[in-house]
RNA sequence: GCUGCUGUAGCUCAGUCGGUAGAGUGCGUCCUUGGUAAGGACGAGGUCAUGGGUUCGAAUCCCAUCAGCAGCUCCA
């Protein structure tokens, strides 16, 4: 006896074994159509599947409606595309095919390098399967068989996956239509019918199982969705989310340019981009000097042996500039022509802040009483990214970090842990970025590569993570084996306009540079003993690049008023009024803002457009009525005209808004980060 | 770094079969003097990414390099 609970609570009774798809049509023919698929205590399952015997379900049946039949049915539409690039190409070596946030895709290998002009080929292959609205059919089988069928069809990554990926499954299972057969964990839906609109998107590289050492295969990416309208609507919100990329942005405002002959991955910051970050960095010192940090200056190289010292070299090697070595100085070459000893000194671009800020805090013997010492420099590093990683702002070869090196006694730590968070989190509201989540990344207890004792890592993981959970971090996760090898951090994690997530603020605790086999810090403590003390690495942007990369795209290049680049642009109605728009115009820029004036012989009309597409906050326009009157029109770029006031009313409006740091415009939120584990969900 | 794609005016892009280069926009000058998202005319502006090769002839075909884009891998 089988009791079968469905969302509204009522309850059915099987006497007799069932599939959820007799479940459907008991409850009526047109849901018994309708239904793509079941959820069976939480579990997504196809309708074929068969319900226990005994006991009793919960049973939800999923339609077009529900949003986890999307996912199945985009696995679905994953096979269907394999089985046309199968028809269509030889040799065809089928990987994995799962869903991903927006759609699926399938990795092949094959020997015919597939392009985007092969895309209307496959769809119209796709097209002629789904038309014929074949059933997906489950078959399960034991290992042993299940290897021969892949042996059988000459699938030699599925022989693979068997033996080992599902070494530990006793049996597993296949999902055939038509010709097509895929070890496929499934599920389905029942035909292929249920696919309303789909779209091949892109191609691109992948490693088998992800691993760069393995061979590389054909990634081939597409969207579906069950209406043409979906569809359409989700590649207008792509084409949207590409005007607001940064690098789209930041040139279409002038704020960066990144020039070859300077350099792949260096930012050169146009004045427009300068008055942000200058803004930016303002409003972090302010906040810094209100937190008892203390401001200092190291330079940009550093002699190799700090950083082997440090560890970072040569242990980060790669990711590094070559060294700067001294003894290929013409005044070096002189002393060796001349029979002297060459000089040896090399010099590193410094690629981290910290073993500057640890010289300063060893400058001078220290004491429990000085306790915190907060060191913090907007301190600029230069790391060699692999060339394939370059991407705009948000991923470059020199980047200004608002770094700081918090020293300070075991006790102190959960304080100070908390007071980085917060700094964070107030920063990131501030500017109206509430859409982050915050990962916590702890050590894997499996692993050796960790420096520091398993006892005083176990503390440390759980006070930071009472200290998290108290202040109610959104969205927190704990990231086990994510530590560095030197401590556990929390991360503040933020998507970008398309989905890409990125880390900006980062807060990690250091037990591995205050350490006798690194620098070996020292306070001197309140029995007059020496102590350790522990380090924090604390950065609540980041990085000034990369975090101005991500506002460009949060604010769509919208900027409040205390951001913005121009704040206030004057426009006259003809020239005859140049005169009264210039004395405005300068007065606005004694009472300390930021202000053009258009003085062009256009029309207003045109002028008034020309600073909208320029996001402008406000217009004032000036004519013969504000000459008159001594006043100035206002027309804010997202409210439109607003009326007139006097220009010292202006001027108050304007001070006003600046000094609330008012958000008043924030672009649409940024697509749903696209989810890492998206890819394991479907592992075969 | 790997795979694929792309590189033409400041910007966005067109350029057919290999026959010495085009639009829109922006920029400059002039006309126009107007009231809240595009007034008009004229003009300047190109080593077709770079370097080789094939060809009588290359923006176009081939190779290499550089840069960008998408993804993968990496990220102290």
């Amino acid at each position: 006896m089988l009791q079968v609970q469905l969302p509204d609570g009522s309850v059915k009774d099987y006497s007799k074994p069932v599939r959820v798809f007799d479940v459907a049509n008991d409850i009526g023919p047109r849901l018994a159509k309708a239904a793509l698929a079941g959820v069976v205590d939480g579990k997504v399952v196809g309708v074929d599947t068969p319900l226990p015997a005994e006991g009793k379900v919960e049973l939800k049946l999923l339609t077009k409606k529900d949003a986890e039949a999307l996912g199945v049915m985009r696995h679905s539409c994953a096979h269907i595309m394999a089985r046309a690039v199968m028809r269509l190409f030889p040799d065809v070596q089928l990987a994995f095919g799962p869903t991903t946030v927006d759609g699926f895709y399938y990795d092949f290998a094959m020997s015919h390098k597939l392009s985007e002009e092969d895309f209307p080929k496959i769809e119209a292959e796709m097209a002629k399967i789904i038309k014929q609205d074949e059933a997906f059919e489950r078959i399960v089988e034991p290992r042993d068989r299940a290897l021969e069928v892949v042996g059988d069809i000459k699938q030699q990554f599925k022989v693979e996956h068997i033996q080992t990926g599902l070494g530990d499954h006793p049996t597993v299972s296949f999902y055939r239509q038509g010709e097509f057969i895929d070890l496929c964990r499934g599920p389905h839906i029942p035909t292929a019918g249920a696919i309303g609109a789909f779209k091949l998107m892109s191609v691109a590289g992948a490693y088998w199982k992800g691993d760069a050492a393995n061979q590389q295969l054909q990634r081939l990416y597409g969207t579906a969705w069950f209406s043409k309208e979906d569809l359409d609507a989700y590649l207008q919100k792509m084409e949207e989310s590409k005007r607001r990329d940064h690098r789209v942005l930041g040139k279409q405002l002038d704020l960066f340019s990144i020039n070859p002959l300077v350099g792949g991955g260096l930012i050169l910051w146009h004045p427009r981009g300068a008055i942000i970050r200058g803004e930016l960095e303002q409003f972090v010192k302010t906040e810094l000097q209100k937190r008892g940090y203390e401001p200092v200056y190291t330079p940009n190289i550093g002699k190799v042996d700090l950083y082997k010292i440090s560890g970072h070299y040569p242990y980060y090697a790669d990711a590094q500039f070559p060294t700067i070595k001294m003894k290929d100085h013409p005044e070096s070459l002189a002393k060796a022509k001349a029979g002297g000893q060459p000089d040896e000194e090399e010099y590193l671009l410094k690629p981290m802040n910290c073993p500057h800020h640890i010289m300063i805090y060893k400058s001078r013997p220290r004491s429990y009483r000085d306790l915190p010492v907060r060191l913090a420099e907007f301190g600029t590093v230069y790391r060699f990214e692999q060339s394939g990683e370059l991407n705009g702002m948000t991923r470059v070869r020199g980047f200004t970090q608002d770094d700081a090196h918090l020293f300070c006694t075991e006790d102190q730590v959960a304080d100070e842990f908390r007071g980085c968070l917060e700094m964070t989190q107030f920063i990131l509201e501030t500017l109206g970025l509430t859409d982050y989540r915050v990962r916590l990344s702890f050590r894997d207890p499996k692993s050796d590569k960790y420096v520091g004792k398993p006892e005083v890592w176990d503390r440390a993981e759980r006070e930071l993570e009472q200290v998290c959970r108290s202040m109610n971090l959104p969205h927190m996760s704990i990231a086990p084996g994510e530590a560095a090898f030197y401590g556990p951090k929390a991360d503040f994690i933020v998507a970008d306009c398309i989905g890409r997530e990125w880390q900006l603020g980062t807060v990690q605790l250091d037990y591995n540079l205050p350490s006798e086999q690194r620098f070996g810090l020292e306070y001197t403590g309140a029995d007059n003993q020496a102590h350790r003390p522990i380090m924090i690495h604390r950065a609540p942007l980041g990085s000034m690049e990369r975090f101005i990369g991500v506002l460009i795209e949060h604010f769509a290049g919208a900027f409040p008023l205390w951001l913005a680049p121009e704040q206030v642009r004057i426009m006259t109605v003809s020239e005859k009024f140049n005169d009264y728009g210039r004395q405005v115009e300068r007065q606005l820029r004694e009472a300390g803002l930021r202000v053009t004036g258009d003085f062009r012989a256009e029309k207003i009309g045109a002028k008034v457009r020309d600073a909208q597409i320029r996001l402008v906050p406000y217009m004032l326009v000036v004519g013969g009525r504000e000459m008159e009157e001594g006043t100035v029109s206002i027309r804010d770029r997202i409210e439109g005209d607003v009326g007139a006031l006097p220009i010292a009313g202006a001027i108050a409006k304007f001070q006003e808004e600046i000094r609330t740091k008012r958000i008043r415009q924030v672009a649409k939120p940024m697509a749903p980060a696209a989810a890492s584990g998206a890819a394991e969900a479907n592992e075969y």
